[in-house]
DNA sequence: GACAATAGTCCAGCGACCGAACGAATAGCC
DNA sequence: GGCTATTCGTTCGGTCGCTGGACTATTGTC
């Protein structure tokens, strides 16, 4: 009873599979997408039923001749995944379901770096009971803006006070699986699972945020490395004797094309835009409207970080050679000034330059990757999920 | 008669992995590594011996009360992989049993780059040829120093008529499976194969040819990119401004660390060490000996060379974070002298640089990654190995 | 209304694994 | 030497999951 229950769970899986990326269909299309027999199709269908994760849909469509076949199709209640994301400067919580529908969605400003650890994970652990409350799930994923080894915090440059926080330990309560990861990573695997550019198996990201985050995947696989430290991007050695790093060293690409380079450069100390109260969000709008109006020492600094994200992007193209670069965060919302002067900087070094977008995900990116990351068990052994008495 | 099959095909390679990883050993403990039955284990091993994969041994050492019991262990006859190297001088091949052990090497010097590539791959193809008769072979891996897409030449810097060159075609007469890869890629899955560093999921190997190649190991799989570029590291754009290089642009790393910036720092026009009609050999001999004597100019110039490796493997340990970064090629070879300065320069760029090491496989890591790789689907899928009629 | 075409289910059969029982081979002990 | 404990490997019945074909259900076409 061990090896053929693997069987069961890869057929299940990849029933599953065809409905997630070929979209709603009958038993006897799912049969020639699978490989299966239609008779095996009906017996995983029938499990997958009585486990709550597709649903009988209406009739197809008939289009020929022929009795016409009942659409089975990812049940969008009763199976979630649950992102979390801890920020600097706000919480966000999303909730997926297995049709890859988002549920419920929520973000709230907090001052992270202000609190003490426990407060702020108390917060989001509430906010995340309440969703899982109203949306049932199998799993948490944490995103944090750092280095994580399991479930414990290593490096966080910009929430020091974070370091050797067990993270996970903080959503006890919830008696769910909690997994804790990098943010960049998870943006990194939102972009893979959804969006214009899903599913390419060769994906770099690269989010502009207080630091500069990075996720790479490469084969169809998270780039990891051998102490969880892989694709981080922000600290890559570029430009040795400039700037100092608030990780200690000097010339550090976070330095050259961190948020903080971009407000230094665009304007004064007195400068609003430098005040570190105002949200963030608003000084990028205003950075924008700037740009916009044609103030030329914002272009000339939106210049500057797009050449220097080109010189950077070149080794990472060089090194990963990715189908697609996309860029989020502030980078993204920046994008349209920065485009140019990056894609040049990047043609003088590689050879296709062509390959540079801007991501569509927004700040969901980290917390979608967690809900995609927590519903993954589900859809690679779909007999994690109880059978529903009620049937 | 689809999926059952798997099931079977899964556990025939988990107890030959289980043989490889572990070691000779019985049945009985086989039953216990692989966590099946002792009866399925039996039936497994029977087949494996009329696949001639694996043959009988002698008794188990007796250690304790009971019977003992019989070894099963990998077979050294009977199925083998064949890897061959073209590279700028030479012409390699060499023969792996399923056992790992090496069964026949073989190493020709020839110029390469002054022949026709069809002539070369004659050559290669008779080589093969012969071992193939003394010990039939699954499979073939050319290694090629340059970057292939499918069998074809894609780029080839220090071979460069060789670009769009179908390099398996010229093994046709063969009638077995060829592939063709890079051979930096190879060295590292031959790092990854064997070695005091073996199976070690995050590693990079770093290679000093006339060029400077590399090969990226991740989570266990072959880092290979969108086109097959990815972990090409000789033209990491790392000093734009400085030295032209072979690919048109400038300041690749491989102008910084290759081997022509090394002869050329360590010695004027004239030196002999420059005559490009000597062998690579004899001229790192000569290199390693001046350096012994103390010569001060060949010192600088190891310890630029070092420096420079040090660069840029911050690049790379930041990016991958690998457990372990082997260098080979010229760079093993004076590893005692660029080691120093290396580490002292990684030192200053990444948290921690002591994971750098030197390949002991010498100048058959290429030829043994390739003929690693024509084994792989026997132990993917050994049902792919015919059954012996002899039974 | 008969017929063709397609969807889905039913059923016997087969392959693969499991668990238990059995014979085989050895060491230790009297 | 004979007995027992122990471990190894095989044999055999049982179960699970998939297959292929037969069968029913449903629709469009003539």
């Amino acid at each position: 009873m061990q090896t053929q229950g693997q069987v069961r769970s890869a057929n299940l899986a990849a029933v599953l599979a065809c409905l997630r990326d070929d979209g709603p269909r009958s038993r006897a299309q799912l049969a020639a997408g699978t490989g299966l027999t239609k008779a095996t199709v009906s017996s995983l269908v029938g499990e997958l039923v009585d486990r709550g994760l597709v649903s009988e849909g209406g009739l197809l469509r008939p289009g020929s001749v022929g009795r016409p076949g009942t659409l089975v199709e990812l049940a969008g209640r009763g199976t979630c995944g649950i992102g979390v994301e801890i920020n600097v400067d706000y919480l966000a919580v999303l909730v997926l379901d297995v049709a890859g529908e988002v549920r419920r969605q929520a973000r709230v400003a907090l001052d992270t770096a202000a609190l003490e650890p426990a407060e702020v994970l108390a917060r989001a652990s509430a906010m995340t009971a309440a969703a899982h409350a109203e949306h049932p799930a199998v799993g948490v994923t944490v995103a944090f803006p750092g280095g994580v080894q399991g479930s414990v915090v290593r490096t966080a440059p910009n929430l020091p006070r974070w370091v050797g926080t067990d993270v996970a330990a903080g959503f006890a309560e919830l008696a769910l699986p909690v997994r804790v990861a990098n943010d960049a990573d998870l943006s990194a695997l939102a972009e893979w699972s959804a969006g214009p550019h899903a599913h390419v198996p060769d994906l770099v990201y690269l989010t502009g945020e207080v630091g500069v985050g990075g996720g790479v995947i490469t084969g169809g696989q998270l780039l990891r490395g051998s102490t969880g430290l892989g694709g981080e991007v922000g600290h890559l050695a570029l430009t040795p004797g400039d700037a100092a790093c608030g990780c200690g060293r000097t010339g550090c690409w976070e330095t050259v094309v961190g948020l903080a380079a971009l407000l230094r450069a665009a304007a004064d100390p007195g400068d609003p835009l430098r005040d570190p109260g105002r949200d963030l969000e608003d000084r990028l709008a205003e950075v924008a409207d700037r740009a916009r109006d044609g103030d030329a020492r914002t272009l000339a600094a939106l210049a500057d970080i797009g050449t220097g994200l080109g010189v950077g992007a070149a080794v990472l193209v060089s090194l990963f050679d990715p189908a697609v670069v996309v860029l989020g965060g502030y980078f993204a919302q920046l994008g349209e000034f920065l485009l140019d002067p990056l894609t040049q900087a990047l043609g003088a070094r590689v050879a296709d330059p062509h390959r540079v977008v801007l991501s569509t995900l927004g700040f969901t990116a980290a917390v979608r990757g967690g809900a995609h990351v927590a519903l993954q068990p589900v859809f690679t052994d779909p007999t994690t999920v109880p059978l529903e008495a009620s049937a």
